[in-house]
DNA sequence: GGTTTATTGTTATTATTTTATCAAAAAAAG
DNA sequence: CTTTTTTTGATAAAATAATAACAATAAACC
């Protein structure tokens, strides 16, 4: 499916959302070309690394030039398949639920919010981000006639399994997970897990050094 | 500071919350002892990793039993420091400051939340969470009487840097950051960033795959 | 145009992390 | 009490990642 013949390590792709990041900064700044030393001291990284990471796929630098800015960024768009759009649901309406549908850099990098859906009462029926929030009881017919690619699941953790088992059943790839637990889910499904109270952990560790 | 002489690794220590969500939750259920076999098939990790990992400090395990999960879960929490209480703030009282002032878990693993902080008139004087937003002229003052410790960062890229700034030099020395930006403080200052947007970037290519 | 300089791509080296192996210790069974 | 089974801790091997080194190439300069 990717135009990248070359197999990009797992560890260089936690480092492309970086990479993206500063070069869309640069741009922004009108700066259209950089060295790895450059780069290197701006985001904390070694010139060495970055000119490894930069290789594990194409050719985008140049040698006495150094890599061109807009090219760079392109390139990894594609890889991160930023270059296209994505349908997006948010299963649970509550703070963090809210938080996400609020969020507008979502919409800005093509991650389009389609439906928010809660089983709670109080909260079916008010307006979230964008949408108003739906009953769990419509999300079938939803995913079906929607195309949805991602789903965000934001609900408690007593029911994130049964959450993500319903959501892959109707079809679903994808799953960015926010509650504390490790999903069980088909092989053809991907999840990504925020866990926030694991990086507090790692902070009250570092506090303690 | 740490009891532990045995230095653990920063990778080991970014898996230990992980463990010790699974052997709380072994403990809720009455398990008093696990095989790295056992726990290994329950996290989807090696029971040889798991072996390595745990043994880096203390040996919590005996031959023939495997180990008592009420003692290595509480190891674990001395390692992670979570057997004393933080005082935090957050600042930035928007959609992710309300998010994380309303979640409990900080809270029940010792976190405690002192003040929540904003600019905006309009937020200044709501309640978020249990407590009152407070204006960031206010700030100086409340972390000087009130030991904080982790400040948690809540707003705009923009200001990130500015506010992380003044944070430290009120003397806070842990951060957790939610801005998409990396924050230069000085070296005696713990940064631990939550970068929802990067994790979002790394589900986009696992679904290209 | 030739020389110098900058900077990459690539290969080599080193460090870290993960997995495999197995002797030794403890528990369970007989 | 002895034997068998279980399972760790420790060591060894393999895999992966990070850093260093440098020849090759393009640009800049004179
Ligand atoms: N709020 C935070 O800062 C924070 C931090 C870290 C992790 N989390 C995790 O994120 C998840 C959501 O947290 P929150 O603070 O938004 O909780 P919340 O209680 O505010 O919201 C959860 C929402 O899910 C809904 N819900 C419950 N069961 C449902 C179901 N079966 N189907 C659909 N919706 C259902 C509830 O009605 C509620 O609106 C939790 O797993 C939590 O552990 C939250
Ligand atoms: N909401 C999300 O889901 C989400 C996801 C990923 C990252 N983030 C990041 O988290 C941060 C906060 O996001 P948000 O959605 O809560 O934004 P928000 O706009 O809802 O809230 C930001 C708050 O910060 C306050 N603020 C602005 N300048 C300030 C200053 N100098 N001092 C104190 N307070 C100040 C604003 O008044 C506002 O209340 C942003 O950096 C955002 O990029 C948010």
């Amino acid at each position: 499916m990717h135009r990248f013949s070359k197999k990009v390590s797992m560890t260089v792709v936690k480092r492309l959302p970086k990479y993206y990041q500063y070069l869309s900064d640069l741009q922004l700044n009108d700066i259209e070309k950089i060295s790895s030393r450059e780069l290197a001291s701006l985001m904390g990284l070694t010139a060495s690394q970055i000119r490894q990471d930069l290789n594990s796929f194409g050719g985008y630098g140049q040698q006495g030039y150094g890599y061109n800015v807009g090219e760079l960024k392109e390139a990894i768009k594609e890889i991160l398949v930023l270059d296209s759009e994505y349908n997006c649901i948010i299963i649970g309406g509550g703070n963090m639920g809210h938080a996400i549908a609020n969020y507008e850099r979502f919409k800005r990098e093509g991650v389009i919010l389609k439906g928010v859906f809660d089983v709670d009462p109080l909260t079916v029926g008010t307006v979230v981000g964008s949408v108003v929030v739906k009953h769990m009881d419509e999300l079938d017919g939803f995913i079906e006639s929607n195309e949805i690619d991602i789903a965000i699941l934001c609900v408690p953790r007593e029911v994130g399994q049964k959450v993500a088992t319903q959501v892959t059943e109707l079809g679903v790839k994808g799953i960015l997970n926010f509650s504390p637990l490790d999903l069980d889910v088909p092989s053809d499904v991907v999840v990504e897990n925020v866990n926030i109270t694991d990086s507090l952990f790692t902070l009250t560790y570092l506090l303690g050094e």
